[in-house]
DNA sequence: GGCGGTTACATGCAGTTGCATTCATAATTG
DNA sequence: CAATTATGAATGCAACTGCATGTAACCGCC
């Protein structure tokens, strides 16, 4: 009981106006930036953020093969929109999708030559964008401050991948 | 010549490691911080953060009366989007859209008492969800060089709202 | 071996978004 | 003041997303 009024257990927690004012930054800025990115990829004729960053799994995978269950954890889409993204990827000839030999389930990916040369073409666009709409607004150390608090919010891996299904 | 070989006109910027952390973790974060506040209003029946923020924007307006072009301004939707927004708003009893009197192209936008107490009953709500997936994982210090950090990425408020065209 | 539970992946449907375009009314200007 | 341009708002359509559910294959266990 004493406890209770000492640390407000049972009672909904208030945030601070500091805390606020993190999360509407938070928000803001993370769609902001987001937006800005795709937008500069977009107008060179690129496809999305997501679709790269399926490909890069891949192509960092040894042979550009992986579980699709290892890349959907990785990417942390929901389970329904990371299948359809791979719909897209498949149609648009960048991986393939074969059944897996050992467990009649699942799928292996592969990364085709289109998708690695995508991928690979895809990055000094997608650098570039990143070096403008981050870069250039913060230090070297201002964004390993950045890159450290945002960290905090996250919760580890596990979860993270929990939360796809 | 010397002076594009020193400062790098006409390449390409590329980021550093530092940089590509801090654009990772804004995004991962974001949409993910983004994501559990969402799911906790929803899980308590309320609506989406979007449809507070425009309550909110008329709430705190004299008499919760606006014009419309000037909340879209302020919640940075695309046009569109916040057409649809305020079909869904209206529809639910919300707000309602009247023409504007001295110019026959714009809306006035008005709460209605409904809007008024849904927005005022979210906020405790709202304010949780803040405090347990933001303010829990930061002090109070941490959580404004965060809110300064994250600031100098955004544009400012006029580039901001053109991009909502 | 067969039955309940779990895992991997897929899909139908309704709701939402992006894009291009439209419509109506101001504002500007030749 | 008529013609042009700009602004505020809306919409048709295709693409994408969320949700619930479906299907098939594996796993554990009696």
């Amino acid at each position: 009981m004493q406890l209770q009024a000492i640390c407000g257990a049972g009672v909904a927690a208030k945030s601070s106006d500091d805390i606020q004012l993190a999360w509407a930054n938070l928000v803001r800025t993370g769609t902001n930036v987001m937006q800005r990115v795709e937008d500069d990829l977009k107008r060179q004729g690129f496809p999305p953020v997501a679709w790269y960053d399926v490909l890069w799994e891949l192509d960092k995978a040894p042979e550009g093969v992986l579980q699709q269950s290892e890349v959907q954890a990785r990417v942390l889409l929901a389970q329904y929109n990371f299948v359809r993204l791979l719909d897209r990827l498949e149609r648009a000839g960048l991986i393939r999708r074969v059944p897996c030999k050992v467990d009649g389930r699942s799928n292996v990916l592969h990364l085709t030559d289109a998708g690695r040369d995508l991928r690979k073409g895809m990055w000094p666009a997608y650098d570039a964008a990143i070096a403008v709409h981050v870069g250039s607004h913060l230090s070297q150390n201002e964004a390993g401050v950045l890159a450290g608090l945002l960290s905090k919010l996250l919760p580890d891996r596990k979860t993270l991948a929990m939360r796809t299904r």
